[in-house]
Order: C-alpha cells, then structure tokens, then sequence
DNA sequence: CGGTTTTTAGCAAACGTTTGCCAAAAACCG
DNA sequence: CGGTTTTTGGCAAACGTTTGCTAAAAACCG
C-alpha cells in the first residue's frame, strides 16, 4: 500500500479506488460498482474505468473490503502439532488441494498450528472470533476451545477432514479407514496368513479405533478368532511413526509364535519395522508379508515395494472446500454431515503367500 | 463476528469494542488504548474495561485495526508450484519452523502457492499490491510478476529461502550446496574413489550449478581430473526425484566403466536409484556407495540406511522471520544481504571404502 | 412531443478500530 | 490555597471500500 500519490503515469504504485476514480472522471461508488457489479455502469464509463485501473495497477484493498462487507475472505486451515512424519506427505497435499481449490472460490489459505497449548488455542479462537477468517478446514485434531471460547460456539463454518466429526453435529470428510484395513485383511487371510502382527497407533485414537476394527471385521468374517492378531505399539503418535516400528520389531523378537503378516497403520512403521527385521535376517515377504497405511510416494521405491493404502487427501481436500464454501453461502447442497472417500490398496512385493 | 446485540452475559458473541466501552462505562478510544496502550489509561479504569472485554469475550477486528494502521498482520509464504516430492519433509517443516516463530510476533502465516500460471503469479501480486500482506518470504523460487506488475516493485519486505537473491539485493537465507557436496566428495576421494556418478536436478538450477561445482572443486582440490565424474539427469525437477533416480540407474548399467561412488541431489534420487541398483544384483556400499542431499527423515530406515546432507530448514526458517520481522520493522540489524546456514553431513552405512 | 418507466451516477453513511487534539481532572509544589 | 504541570477521558476524523437512496438522464411508448 505505497501512498505515493505523485506517482502519475504506468508505475504500479499501490493505487487506491479513489485515485481510479479521479483519472476515469467518476464517483467513487461508480468504480467500485463497475468493478463489482458491472451491470450496473453504463459500458462506456465502464471502459474509461477499466482503463484507468488498468493503468494506475488498482488492486482492491481486502481488508476495507472485508471490513465494509463484513465478511473476510480468508479460510484458515486447523493443522494438527507436528506437521510433519517421516515419508507422508499428506500436509503437503492437503496444503495443495485445498488452497487451489480456495483460490478459484476467491478465498485465501491460512495456516493455524493447533499445538495444543493455549497461545496456539487462543490464537486460532481470535482468529475465528475477530472475523479474521470466513471459515475453517480442520485437520485431525478436535476443537480448540480456552478461556470459555470454543470454536463450536464462533459460528464459523467449519469442515473436518480425517477424523469424523460428525457425530457432533460437524461436517466430516473422512477415508473408509475400517474398510480398507479389513478388505487388506481379509486379503491376507485369502493368501493364508493366519497369525498377524497390528501396529498400532496411540490408543483411542480415532483411526487407530478404526483400523483395528477393520482387521477384528475380516477374521470374523473368515470365522477366524481375534487372537490371532497380535498387537505392538499404542503409546505413541502416528508422528513417531518409525519409533513405533523399531519398537516392534522388538516385540516381534520376542513373540514365540511368529505371525506371518504385519499390518501396520502408517509408512512410517511399516518402513522402520522393516528395516530393523530385515537387518535381522528375516526376509520381506519370504519370511513376513507387510502391508500398510497411507500411500506414500516412497512405497513403491522401499525394498521391496511396499503394498500400502493410499489415502485420497487430493480428493479429500476439494471436497472438504466444496463443503465449506456451500455452508458460508448457506447452501444446503446435501444432508450428508459424512463424506466418505475410499482409500484405494496398492499391492505390491511386499505381500506373499505364508510359506507353510 | 457475530452481530448478536441482544445477548448479555458469559454467552462469547463477537462483541465489538462498542460494547465493551458501553458495558465499562468508557468512551471507545478509551478501551483502544487500554487495551493497546496501557499506560495511557487510569489503573481503575482500565481494570473496569478488562472486566468487560473478559466478561463479552472481546476480540480485535484484525481487519478494522488492519485499515486502520494500514498495515496488515498477515506475512504470505510464496511456495514453489508443487508441494510434494517423495520423502521430503521441507515443506512441512519450513511451515511449522516460519509459522511458530511469525505468531510470536504477532503475525499469521498465509500460503500463496506459486504454479507459474497468471492466476497464481497475480494472486500473489493482489495480495501484495492490496496490503493484504505484510510482507513474504519466498521459497526457491523467482519473484512472480504479471501486467506491469512485479512483486520486486510492491516495496513489500521480502526473503529468500533456499535460493540466494542476494546479487539481485534481496535478503537470502541459503545452506553452503557448494561447500556440503565438496566436503561430501572430498570424503569419497579420502575413502579411495576415483570415479563418480552424479545424479543432477534441472540443468541451470541454482541447487544443481552450487552442487555439481561443489564435486568439481573437489576433485580440483585433489589434483583430479573433472573427467572422473559422469551425470546423469538434468532435464527434471526435482520434484520428479524418483524418475530422476530410476533413469539414472539405467544411465548407470549403460556405463562400462563403472564409477564406485554415486553422488545424488537429493534423497528421492538415491532411493529410487538405489531401489533399482539392488534390483539388479548390485550392493551398497560393497558394490557402490551413495551419498543423497537433502536430510529426510526416513534415510536412517533405508536398506542399507542412508547417508545424506542434511539441510538446516528449521533453523533457516527462523532466521528468514527475524530478517523479515527487522526489514518491516526497519531495523538495520545486519548489514549482510545473504545469510548462510551450514548443512550437515550424516554419514551411514551406504558410504565405504571401493573394493579395490 | 409529452408523460411514464427504466437506467445510471453520485452522495452520504456504514463497517470497527486507532489516534491527534483538546479540555477537564488530578497531581504537584511553593 | 492558588498556580502550574501532568495525566486522563472523550470527540471526531481517519482508513478504503460498499451500498441504500435519490435525483437526473435516458429510453420507451402512445
């Protein structure tokens, strides 16, 4: 915003809609309804307008914008602690998805850390509160809420997307978690595996919750018994993913009887796990098949390629901005508060028949 | 921002400082400066309005104190056109690191993804030219300008990361490239290898030409001949690392004479590379060593595990907010243009002495 | 051509906060 | 206690854009 008004002439100059209006002879109210709400101005005035915005580089100013219209065009997206693992690269494609879409609704992406202490809260919360942002994205992390704020109650339209909110009324965008984990599952029972090692994420942890339940599904349907899955981890978060793994690989030393499958629900694990096993002489899938959850680029080039559940974030991000920009408009597209968006297995080298 | 007058008590509601002033007994200027100036208002006094803007959930309108300065409070990252390569982690962590450090000083973090096209190049020219923005730090890439209009003229400050600007006077924060890799060579050559296969990212890229004259100073230093060393790639980006990585290893298997150490850009390269090595029989590091760049997470858990340069992102994205925070501020701290933050070198079990 | 209807431009106020200025109140000092 | 200085609260205008309303201009029609 350079208030250079010497400046005559093609220099862009941070020119405002007073100066437009200046040049082209007009009203103020005329500019910014020519620019606006073009049907409104007779089309020759709208060519001198145009042109003289044209030539002083007029951009609009958001924030008198946002301010006079009381609606900012800002949409901040919730991002869970740790934005980053080991080889996912889900931050990066939500980031992607979602701020492509946004931009083509005329909205801007902003980044709110939910570090789970209170600067971070009550940042987020005045960013809801203070009408700084028309809408919010939030990404597998509940809502914050300090101080008797809760972004429940800011009346911000918001959508989730990984975890399912929509118990609570929230609308969610979510991956059939339970179902792919039981279709690999039962995939691994029609090989022949019969003892099976899950690698677990922090428990209760919503897509933990899910993934397990998806593996218990496939052995009762096999009509096979529960225990035969045997479980490593649930004390950490998915970010330390490849700590998980190694501590597995641990466990599964320990095991007398060895399963024959490893389910684990991250890259992460799955790659660390293997890794130490290998190093340990046991081969991948001779010895062990493995399969796991996320879909990270580097599966294909681990040794050997890794059969994994790719998550579709793409997918997920535009339909979580579809979702959100229907609730600020008010449009009531669908009565669906669940978006369910399946995940797809990609099968590769590192799942085999039991040897016996 | 709830406009929901009617509702007294705990209930938060969007209040404005109207209604704080109103409940506090005060003029509006008043809880202004109380709230923003405390030691201009009476202790009484600015107890009873504390009071009120507690007891109404008060929050600032970012946009009206915004309009008001006329400065934003809103710092945009320019990232480059695709977020995602295979196992890196810089874009997450560049985020978190730039983003914990902006909201301690009272900044937020907007996205403004650079794709090359016009509509993104002018997104990010409105944002700058509109005062939406504060200031930018750029990522690894050139500064985007479209219809007269260059982000260079906006007079916004701005960083570099990643790629030094500084000839072109734009504060950079960049890691030694040249210096890494040369180190990394001078290692091979130490250890007893004499020829080398490079594996490169874009002909002309900033990170190439530092990289590859980083090998070439190397083998200067030990009275080689620049001959020794052979590439491969050149004509992708560096997103499309694992590409880069599976034509290099046919490149290699085209080689009759073959080199004993293999120097990759980056770590997509050297997995995808060595994924394709092995494939065919060959070993590291008995066969081949291989060092990457880069430093990604999952390098320790590969087979053998990894060794790379680690790139210092978390520490250069402090140092890109302070050096954005001082030009806002107009704080001549320092006088150095270009600030460089040393990468390191992480050696593992994928480098060792050649066979003979 | 004159009366009626539609289109168009512009005035003025709004949005929520900040800050210069002034006057009143409080504090200080002999 | 009175004069002087400092502190404090409040008025009013500013920021850049939008939009309701009105009046004037243009278009339409018999």
């Amino acid at each position: 915003m350079n208030k250079n008004k010497d400046v005559a002439g093609e220099e862009p100059s941070g020119a405002l809609m007073a100066d437009v209006a200046r040049l082209a002879g007009v009203a103020i109210s005329t500019v910014s309804r020519a620019l606006a709400n073009p049907g409104r101005v007779n089309e020759k005035t709208r060519a001198k307008i145009n042109a003289a915005a044209r030539q002083l580089g007029y951009t609009p100013n958001a924030m008198a914008r946002g301010l006079r219209v009381g609606k900012s065009n800002i949409i901040m997206i919730i991002l869970p602690g740790s934005l980053y693992y080991g080889v996912s690269q889900i931050i990066p494609q939500v980031l992607q998805s979602i701020n492509k879409s946004l931009i083509q609704g005329g909205y801007n992406l902003m980044i709110a850390n939910l570090d789970r202490d209170e600067i971070s809260e009550r940042h987020i919360l005045d960013l809801a509160f203070g009408g700084s942002v028309r809408g919010a994205i939030i990404l597998s992390s509940k809502l914050p809420e300090v101080d008797g704020r809760s972004l429940a109650n800011s009346g911000l339209p918001i959508v989730s997307m990984l975890l399912d909110m929509s118990d609570a009324g929230l609308q969610s965008v979510v991956t059939n978690d339970r179902e792919a984990v039981r279709d690999v599952t039962a995939e691994l029972i029609r090989l022949g595996h019969r003892r099976f090692f899950y690698l677990a994420g922090p428990e209760g942890n919503y897509h933990d919750v899910e993934r397990y339940a998806g593996v218990l599904e496939a052995l009762e349907a096999a009509g096979l018994s529960d225990e035969l899955v045997r479980r490593s981890g649930g004390h950490l978060d998915y970010q330390h993913g490849f700590d998980i793994g190694v501590q597995a690989a641990d466990d599964f030393a320990q095991l007398t009887e060895k399963p024959t499958a490893v389910i684990a629900t991250s890259d992460d694990m799955a790659i660390s796990f293997v890794s130490c096993i290998q190093r340990g002489g046991l081969r991948i899938p001779d010895d062990l098949s493995v399969v796991s959850f996320e879909g990270s680029p580097v599966c294909e080039f681990s040794s050997p390629p890794l059969s994994t559940i790719e998550q579709p974030v793409e997918e997920m991000g535009r339909a979580a901005v579809d979702l959100l920009l229907d609730a600020i408009d008010q449009r009531q597209k669908t009565a669906e508060v669940r978006t369910v968006i399946r995940s797809r297995l990609i099968l590769r080298e590192s799942v085999a028949a039991p040897k016996s």
